[in-house]
DNA sequence: GTTAGCAACGGGCAAATTTCCCGTCTGCGA
DNA sequence: TCGCAGACGGGAAATTTGCCCGTTGCTAAC
């Protein structure tokens, strides 16, 4: 058995820490390099070309799921591994749509996240079991979701916006014309079924796109 | 010097593991036990009487003061350390209101932890530079209820322009012209200062003028 | 009872944004 | 090789925003 060469992107320096020394005991993993951003994560993979991605992608400013096209882009091989604390199910399907090979929450076992890390690196899809389990639920149509009407990079998009951020912010976040950002907001909102954005905001937290919790927490 | 026996507080076991790796690569530090909630946290506190707490206050269910309340109240010289990835300084002051000796945030580096670690051990106040900064500028009043700058009309509209009516059908409501109320939107967001309606949504649903129960029990 | 102040209301109008359309370009799968 | 879909952004009409202003009451103080 060889050794599996990982890449780990976290904003959080100390979580990059703990993974970092929970997966150097493993024999058969290797930390090889760590990011703390999107555009990072894309110069250590060209760097070190790692086997493995295990990445979380609520990161401020560019997102895991640029990243995600970025990297894949560069090498179409690259395997992906995503790990976050989103249980939402919706985060997981951009995810896979945007490159990703796996989607595991910080919340299931550790033992998982080694199990996926060694699944990816055969190329298999990974899931952890309770994104499975929401995924195979929205699939039956019990939850019908607009949100999945959305491509990735307006599902992008929209995650900045509910951030507060303004149109010539996301445009340099993403390296886009403030134009398409404007065309994306309204494509969004057309295809979400909103007239106006407290609608869209109301529609993002009964979603779960837009973390009550943060909300709650800022309260006081 | 003699070794700090710690007792770490997180939901997630794949963290829990990730810190219990990092904090056992110190050679004065020892993880003598972990709980996964509040509950949990408190009977490992009783079983074990650690030195230090390290405790990480978002998880579900109950929350990390209560612990933290429930924990001082058992015994009054336990030191907490909460740890954090909330930027919000009024969480902080919450947390040291409920008992904690420290607040460091998951974005600080992680030498600052094991330092925090040590500083609470002697019953010292630790906070991350961040967020002492952040509590610091709070002190100096920049934030104050700017609710009550609203007048009884202005408030009243913003609360059906929350409820996504249209301008017309406020104006309907009210018997006044839409023209007023697009005026008053324009003053409410001044007063309040923020420049979008989704900032003003954020910031209705932290001083709880939106119910959240409301938007939770639309969901399903 | 006059004056002052403030809330409610809404007109005006330039500037900005939204809304919808359109055409490129690129990558992908049949 | 074709066709389709997504990302991107220009164009232009429609609409809204941002900020100004004046009018009308009402209350409170002198």
């Amino acid at each position: 058995m060889t050794t599996i060469r990982v890449l780990l992107v976290d904003d959080h320096a100390i979580v990059r820490e703990g993974y970092r020394a929970l997966l150097q005991k493993q024999a058969n993993l290797e930390v090889v390099a760590d990011a703390h951003d999107g555009h990072d994560a894309y110069m250590q993979y060209k760097a070190f070309q790692p086997d493995v991605v295990v990445m979380d992608i609520s990161m401020p400013g560019q997102s895991g799921l640029e990243a995600i096209s970025r990297i894949r882009q560069y090498d179409s091989k690259a395997r992906i591994l995503v790990f976050s604390m989103h249980q939402n199910p919706s985060y997981a399907l951009q995810a896979t749509r945007a490159g990703a090979l796996g989607y595991i929450t910080k919340s299931s076992d550790p033992s998982l996240l080694i199990r996926a890390i060694v699944e990816v690196m055969d190329n298999k899809l990974s899931l952890s079991p309770d994104i499975a389990q929401a995924l195979a639920l929205e699939k039956l149509g019990h939850e019908q979701t607009r949100l999945d009407d959305l491509t990735v990079r307006e599902f992008e998009i929209l995650r900045l916006l509910l951030e507060a951020k303004s149109n010539q912010e996301i445009a340099d976040i993403l390296n886009i014309s403030p134009k398409t950002v404007s065309n994306s907001h309204y494509i969004i909102k057309r295809k979400l079924d909103v007239s106006s954005d407290i609608e869209l905001t109301r529609l993002a937290i009964r979603m779960k796109l837009l973390n009550l919790r943060d909300l709650i927490d800022e309260a006081e």
